[in-house]
DNA sequence: CTGAAAGCGCTTACAG
DNA sequence: CTGAAAGCGCTTACAG
């Protein structure tokens, strides 16, 4: 209880002063450094409700701050007794280090900034559904389980996620961004949050790294092998099934993946003499009522659907089978429809959904791993990281048994 | 181009030395401000690399950082002129203040804190599934949700989300929590992520809200009202549909929200005379692959199931329907189900689900906003908020017509 | 191995 | 209205 703290200013307690011989454990007065809960220290640290400082811990602990910082980072090798009485300060004060005076001094914050693309604000049913998908843009499984990758990568490293949504209708985000860019290391920018302009501005004051993007001089890009993966859907559809006309209900129309994917699915299409339908009544934006608005246009419209709809992701296909089912339209009997990602609600939808798996979560570890890289300035080994994806047959493109179609 | 910005120290540009006369904008140099690229400041900022601080912006300017910062933050009214000469060299330089300098000069960080629990790396699979649910953990739809209100909250006090996940097996992740409460100005808990011992530790140093756990005395708690949902639902389950036998699927055993539940439900089985089944083996946790592993193993078990399963939330519901319908038991025909929550993917299964709504997305944003005023020291009108919740008859309870059952 | 001191980049009383 | 100076709470050369 009577922990020589309260009496001058730095007198208290210096490392040779002794205490009472003899008692190893005396010095400090708290008997039991991992369970005491505090309040023996009241007087050092919770008076004013503020947390104690490193000058209250080296108080206590008889040392400068400077040992204690040495002891909390491992640097150099204190004394076994200092590093025993600030260790033992510590617990009793349940001192942990200022993260915003420990990012200033030590010139990392330990963070890492996010920046999602989405709609903020929860958008009201657009044309086409029935709110069928009202809460859609708050529960994208895809960007979620990037960050989580992400976190992952990051919790090993011993950062943490600093995420900011900027809205898809923001199309000044510099602001946000830059201010995000200061309170992080570095940033990671899912798909196309920022013009390559502003991009290239942002990249030269703070380590950039996409996902989805396109890498530059001074950015890098991770991003799953679209190419690869739409050519052995594309293939599976026009060999295995023999489907001649196809649509691509695309993307956002800037974003590099749907502009990619959109280019394999054409090539593919082209070679095998078959039909593909695109364009502008074909334009999506990878949400699920994205998709089913696009449908229902098409329906209304009178025009002849294709054999099978390729989306450019699942949450599309979702959209797009939902407006099928609804006009009466059997999926896959009539029309096909294929998504890309894999994310778990692939595997639960009736009919199941045939897609690309992306691995989603190493997606976003490699993106903080590279990332870290740059942060600790090194030259990442490279500047575009491919990571692979495989097709998922199931049922939604006309398969019968799930699983095992396996393409060359 | 020539700034007058190399020459000495702190000499160039004093604000009275008048430049060109008659010229307004040619003290600073720069005549577009709003779009220079940084070029001709290169000198004053990016020639290290290092962005550019509020000593560089006030050489730039000709004022001291006092002015700049004030200027930067609205603070009394700085002469028009030296406000343009400031907001000129802001843009010229793309300068942004440090975070952890303005954090720590302010004591206010502008971050909040939020702690989610689950399993951080994805789990094989479970007994009882085959993999369906393989990413469940990484993709789940409620607490994703809970962050994108939180976060929406906070965008309009300028404040960002610092997220981390301790794993559901951590059961000391006290350092864990308390580093990252050292990173913001508050701590925004999901579910029961500390015993009540150590978050009572925790809350002396800093505000915490817990989301779906229990108020003390410094601590707040958001939650919905578990109570009157479930009365609502179980009343429907009892009254519409004449239920005798039902059992109730719950979720991790020391959880507040799947406590209350079942505790309401429990009353109004015993009020109705009919029976409910619960204990050890109706213990499940939250996932769709905890519902399917119960599910299976009371099937193996060779035990009757009862007539409709309630479940704790609509995840384990996913869970347990899927896991019937593999071993071919029709739903709602044979054994009805219900959830909790309401999360996008209900409306999405087969058949529709029946449950109960929570307002998510306000959830956390009224978390933030109580934590937002603990952050500013005033007193919370209320340590436990309650919001409402409310039945969602859909077709797993047995009802046909999706929608407009209302019970009373 | 340890301490005194400087410095990280801001904000904010305090004088003028 | 503006500037000089102190101070936020740490880390890290620099001496000893």
């Amino acid at each position: 209880m009577a922990v020589p703290v309260d009496g001058g200013q730095t007198a208290g307690g210096s490392p040779a002063d002794g205490g009472v011989p003899g008692n190893g454990i005396a010095d400090g007065g708290v008997p039991d450094g991992g369970t005491a809960d505090g309040a023996s220290a009241v007087g050092a640290s919770a008076d004013g409700g503020s947390a104690p400082t490193i000058y209250d811990v080296a108080r206590v602990a008889g040392v400068s701050i400077a040992s204690v910082s040495r002891v909390l980072n491992g640097r150099r090798n204190p004394r076994p007794e200092t590093r025993d009485r600030v260790l033992r300060a510590v617990s009793e004060l349940g001192f942990a280090p200022d993260g915003a005076a420990r990012a200033l001094s030590a010139r990392l914050k330990e963070t890492v900034g996010v920046i999602v693309r989405r709609p903020l604000v929860p958008a009201g049913a657009p044309d086409g559904d029935d709110g069928a998908f009202a809460d859609e843009a708050e529960s994208l499984q895809f960007p979620d389980m990037l960050n989580r990758g992400i976190e992952r990568a990051a919790q090993r490293r011993g950062f943490d996620l600093l995420v900011r949504t900027v809205d898809v209708d923001d199309h000044d985000p510099g602001q946000r961004i830059v201010a995000l860019a200061r309170k992080s290391d570095g940033l990671i920018l899912h798909d196309r949050v920022l013009d390559p302009h502003h991009l290239q501005r942002l990249s030269r004051q703070v380590p950039v790294v996409t996902l989805a993007g396109i890498a530059s001089e001074t950015t890098a890009n991770v991003h799953s092998d679209n190419r690869a993966g739409m050519v052995a859907l594309a293939r599976h559809l026009l060999r295995d099934h023999g489907y001649r006309t196809l649509g691509y209900l695309g993307g956002y129309g800037d974003s590099p993946d749907s502009l990619a994917r959109h280019e394999a699915l054409e090539a593919e299409v082209a070679r095998a003499g078959a039909v593909l339908h695109s364009g502008p009544q074909w334009q999506g934006n990878y949400y699920a009522a994205g998709g089913a608005a696009v449908t229902e246009r098409l329906l209304a419209s009178g025009t002849t659907l294709p054999r099978v709809i390729v989306c450019a992701n699942d949450q599309t296909a979702l959209g797009v089978m939902y407006a099928l089912r609804r006009r009466g339209v059997d999926v896959p009997g009539e029309v096909a429809v294929t998504g890309f990602d894999d994310i778990p609600m692939a595997r639960h939808l009736h009919p199941q959904l045939t897609t690309v798996r992306q691995p989603i979560g190493e997606l976003g570890e490699t993106a903080f791993e590279v990332l870290y890289s740059m942060i600790n300035h090194e030259r990442p080994a490279e500047r575009d990281v491919v990571l692979p994806a495989r097709l998922m047959c199931r049922e939604s493109c006309g398969c019968h048994i799930s699983g095992q179609v396996s393409e060359t």
